[in-house]
DNA sequence: ACCATAAAAGAACGGCCGTGCTATTTTGCG
DNA sequence: CGCAAAATAGCACGGCCGTTCTTTTATGGT
């Protein structure tokens, strides 16, 4: 429960903005009752961005690695990771997008926590789009490294779009980026025939 | 001067970890003595924002203007964007990316405030990109607000994987992401001839 | 019902915060 | 120089911070 408080506290004012006291006011709770179930407010921090791993990992990657291979699970990461920055159990965005602007140059077992996540949710959206050339849907050739970053490029794009400039054309923007990603790691003939027709989505 | 070490610390440490104790500390001066040159701590931030965006024009935005229109407009913008980012005077990146994180959702002068000069960012681009297509470097057809929105995402991402994750390819896989932005954007003939050979860049 | 154990509360600490106030120092003009 | 004006310093205030300590309350097994 104090996990679950400071999280949607942490997503809004950021893991530094959390405050116990602060914790203990939306928790019904003394200070000193929730500092008890802590080390320290760093120990506080680095788990509730293990909470948030959690959650990410229930709500983002499992479902994907349920449905099928392939394209279509490379499709369901991306629109899962969407959702996921409009949870309402994270009011204030994404806390990783968050801790990242803050502990970018921070070192601390905070950081390295952070960038080891990270780069197991980019692992996960690689290994899919490996599967997805694997399978033929996507062309031998494709950088699958390249199209991982793309692809995570334009979730933070739609974070910024979406959350700071209200853009109520954030989520298309994302999606047609999408699209002309997918487009262009499709098998060639997909991919000469729509050259020659319209842009992609 | 103060308005310097001020921007430097809030690239560090974000405008909301700015203290004018700190402040004082580096600039060496004491604590009224900064305070006094302020009507708040809100107008500090405010007048650093404000100092931010006078450099951000100064650094990307001018130089890309007194060069060629066009596509080499374009160029320039994104590559003096890229050095934006790694500019010696913010050491802790981007004030941007960090105030966007934590203004995203608190409401105030500040938020409007980064909010109005981000879409004047993004504006620049688009006009830029407007001129590209007008000079017949782009397509007519090219989607000039999907166009920026997906060049500024690949900025985005360049700060997060450059900053938070050390990524040494991270310089590459912007300018291999853009790169195939410009490609998607050239005229048809190059299009397609390009799409029956090789992927971008 | 008892009691060991855990959970929560309460109070206090030194420290830094933003912000007023009053003094002191520095500056630049005549 | 002399003097008004501006810049800086010094100090104090209430407030919240993280953390420690002690005390009270709640819990669960026998």
């Amino acid at each position: 429960m104090i996990l679950r408080h400071s999280l949607a506290m942490a997503s809004r004012v950021g893991l530094h903005g959390l405050s116990i006291g602060a914790v203990a006011k939306v928790a019904g709770m003394s200070k000193s009752g929730i500092f008890a179930h802590f080390d320290s407010k760093e120990d506080l921090q680095l788990q509730v961005l293990q909470t948030a791993v959690e959650r990410f990992i229930e709500k983002v990657v499992m479902p994907a690695l349920r449905g099928p291979r392939g394209e279509p699970r490379v499709r369901a990461l991306f629109e899962n990771w969407l959702d996921w920055f409009e949870a309402r159990s994270l009011p204030g965005g994404c806390p990783f997008v968050g801790a990242a602007a803050e502990l970018d140059d921070r070192p601390g077992p905070l950081r390295d926590y952070l960038v080891s996540n990270q780069k197991d949710a980019l692992a996960a959206m690689i290994t899919a789009t490996r599967i997805a050339v694997q399978e033929g849907h996507f062309r031998a050739d494709v950088d699958v490294d390249q199209f991982a970053h793309d692809v995570y490029s334009t979730l933070l794009a739609y974070h910024h779009f979406s959350r700071l400039l209200d853009d109520p054309l954030a989520a298309d923007r994302a999606r047609r980026a999408f699209e002309g990603l997918i487009h262009n790691a499709r098998s060639t003939e997909f991919r000469v025939t729509a050259a020659a027709t319209a842009p992609a989505h």
